[in-house]
RNA sequence: CGGAGCGUGGCGCAGUUUGGUAGCGCACCUGCUUUGGGAGCAGGGGGUCGAAGGUUCAAAUCCUUUCGCUCCGACCA
């Protein structure tokens, strides 16, 4: 039986921030009882979290049934065959749990399914005509994340929506993927979500395209850029703008200039009274163990992940200290491209032309300058490295510009292709009885992190303000004080309303008015019955609508009508 | 992993500088009063001060080690 009665509700909530909570939606989800922490990263959910997160998979499974995918649910436990198959083992690497079981056979706990579902399905499709097919699951994730951050925004376990489309070609994985697309903005819809989706980078996943799906919220630790005229919207990982070359058309010779513990772009800008345009910032990085020194213009950022994708490289940090002597010949702050010996160098496609610049000398104290690309110094590549900036012009349009805010990533899909079906041997016969891998997508919803997102883009003061489709309860009713008649009519009230089909809450709690009002306004419920004895001599009840605070007294004869009506108007 | 900070009843915190009987608010239990915006009075229960080791007559407080949690960066649903 639903336990309807807050009395009887296990729904602890707090009157203070807890300390560890920075983030709103940390902070209200602890605050409104929804859950509580078990360890750094992990979760247990309450029966009013609980409830919120069953209303989102709701809503997910019918659209993904919908759009015809199929659900399964498989396994948390993996073998680390599948993934040392796909190549992803050491790809992966510390954000897996690994462990061994009583045979000391090797696991790990799945961050991700790609690899089990091309294993389960390279033994079983064998023909074209087995194909399509689009498979999904809802369950837990674990990863052993790096940084678990703003309670269940980013967690080490959490629940999502991971579905895996198999096509014989690419115009099918278009297809599907388009379809999924679709499935995702009305998911979002329906939940009562503002989200946008832009294209992104497709990161440890691999494949082609890849959008992922935004919500708007400063508390998003992800950057995206959109075009104030048309429908560009990019993550800042991957976004271009238009912005010109450099050429300052200086042909002087090479000159050798003192700059004594002048190290960074502003403080030469200061130093020598030139701008940032002029000099080339050199950022030295090591990409698997390998020096490479990429250039940026000295008024760009360097964009680590344009650059990792650009080498293929597993891993991509910073060059440290000591290793600047060692694997690069030169020394921090005054390193540059000239006479850098057997260093990969990789430089943005803005420096193509540039001359007269001003570069690291690889000599403490000196910087050179009227330096030239190309004649004083090689580069294996030019190509985007730069991030993008607020204000540039947009590279689909030309006419708008950019503007970039934050967001907060509640789905991602990708066109994988075949690289794991490649690796794993996932084929089916075509009509010409010949081998050919299967054409995938992945297709990922969090749905533990809608919730936060949810909740980061609906409160205000009091607490949240859920959208009517995910929210624990439809309606609150709050019997006030101990009058025999207020009981019996709010009693007769919640099983009217109970039996119409709607999910009401009753606070039966022996509790003042200000912490029943304090309560029901923290755990968001969208619509509040008020019900008193004056409210009562005078035939009415007082609603609320969450969404706005705003209150109204509704005829107590006409109740269920008004609450249908009422409700209807929320959103 | 690098940088910063925090661990004291269930929650929020003070006490640590300068070692000397563990405190406050909320919550909880009992009684009386109160009852439409987080009640009042009275009484009460609950803490190996994250852990281990050390210094000392004496350690929440000083020293060493260690574990956990949070925040800033790399990772991602």
């Amino acid at each position: 039986m639903i336990r309807m009665r807050m009395s009887k509700l296990y729904l602890p909530t707090l009157k203070e921030d807890p300390a560890e909570a920075e983030v709103i939606s940390h902070k209200l989800m602890l605050r409104a009882g929804m859950m509580r922490k078990h360890s750094s990263g992990i979760y247990s959910y309450l029966p009013l979290g609980y409830r919120v997160i069953k209303k989102i998979e709701k809503i997910t499974r019918k659209h993904m049934d919908m759009s015809e995918a199929q659900e399964v649910l498989l396994p948390i436990m993996q073998t680390s065959e599948i993934w040392k198959d796909s190549k992803r083992w050491d790809k992966f690497g510390p954000l897996m749990i690994k462990f061994n079981d009583r045979k000391a056979r090797e696991y790990c706990l799945g961050p991700t399914h790609e690899e089990v579902v091309t294993d389960l399905v390279r033994d079983e499709v064998r023909s074209y005509k087995d194909l399509p097919l689009n498979l999904y699951q809802i369950q837990t994730k674990v990863r052993d994340e790096i940084r678990p951050r703003f309670g269940v925004m980013r967690g080490r376990e959490f629940i999502m929506k991971d579905a895996y489309s198999l096509d014989i070609d690419y115009q099918g994985l278009d297809k599907s993927y388009q379809a999924m697309f679709d499935a995702y903005e009305r998911i979002f819809a329906e939940c009562g979500l503002e989200a946008v989706a832009v294209e992104a980078d497709t990161g440890a996943m691999g494949g082609k395209d890849s959008h992922e799906f935004m919500v708007l919220a400063d508390s998003g630790e992800d950057e995206i850029a959109f075009c104030s005229h048309c429908d560009y919207a990019a993550n800042v990982e991957r976004a271009t703008s238009k912005k010109t070359d450099i050429d300052f058309e200086v042909e002087a010779e090479v000159e050798k200039i003192h700059t004594p513990e002048i190290k960074t772009i502003s403080e030469l800008e200061e130093y020598l009274e030139v701008p940032a345009a002029k000099m080339i910032k050199a950022v030295a990085m090591v990409a698997d163990g390998e020096a490479v020194l990429a250039l940026v213009s000295g008024e760009d950022e360097l964009n680590e992940i344009k650059l990792t994708n650009y080498l293929q490289a597993n891993e991509l940090r910073a060059a440290e200290e000591e290793e600047f002597a060692e694997l690069f010949n030169s020394t921090a702050g005054f390193i540059g491209p000239v006479d850098l010996n057997k260093v990969r160098i990789v430089a943005d496609q803005r420096l193509k032309n540039m001359s007269g610049a001003i570069v690291g000398a690889n000599e403490k104290d000196y910087h050179l300058k009227n330096v030239k690309a190309g004649r004083d110094f090689e580069v294996e590549a030019f190509t985007d490295l730069r991030s993008v900036r607020g204000g540039e012009r947009c590279p689909k349009c030309d006419q708008g510009k950019l503007n970039i805010k934050d967001g907060i990533e509640v789905g991602h899909i990708f066109k994988l292709g075949t690289k794991y079906s490649e690796n794993m041997g996932a084929n089916y016969l075509d009509e010409n009885g010949k081998a050919q891998p299967i054409v995938m997508g992945s297709y990922g919803i969090g749905i533990t992190r809608l919730v936060a997102a949810a909740i980061e883009q609906n409160n205000d003061q009091y607490g949240i303000k859920w959208p009517k489709a995910i929210a624990p309860y439809q309606i609150i009713i709050l019997p006030l004080g101990n009058d025999d008649l207020v009981q019996e009519k709010s009693e007769e009230i919640y099983q009217n309303l109970k039996a119409q089909g709607w999910e009401v809450l009753i606070d039966d709690r022996d509790e003042r008015a200000g912490v029943k009002f304090n309560d029901s306004e923290l755990i968001g419920i969208p619509l509040r019955l008020t019900i008193g004895s004056r409210s009562l001599e005078n035939g009415v009840v007082e609603a609320m609508i969450r969404e706005n605070n705003s209150k109204l007294e509704i005829e107590l004869d006409n109740l269920e009508a008004e609450v249908e009506k009422l409700f209807a108007e929320i959103s």
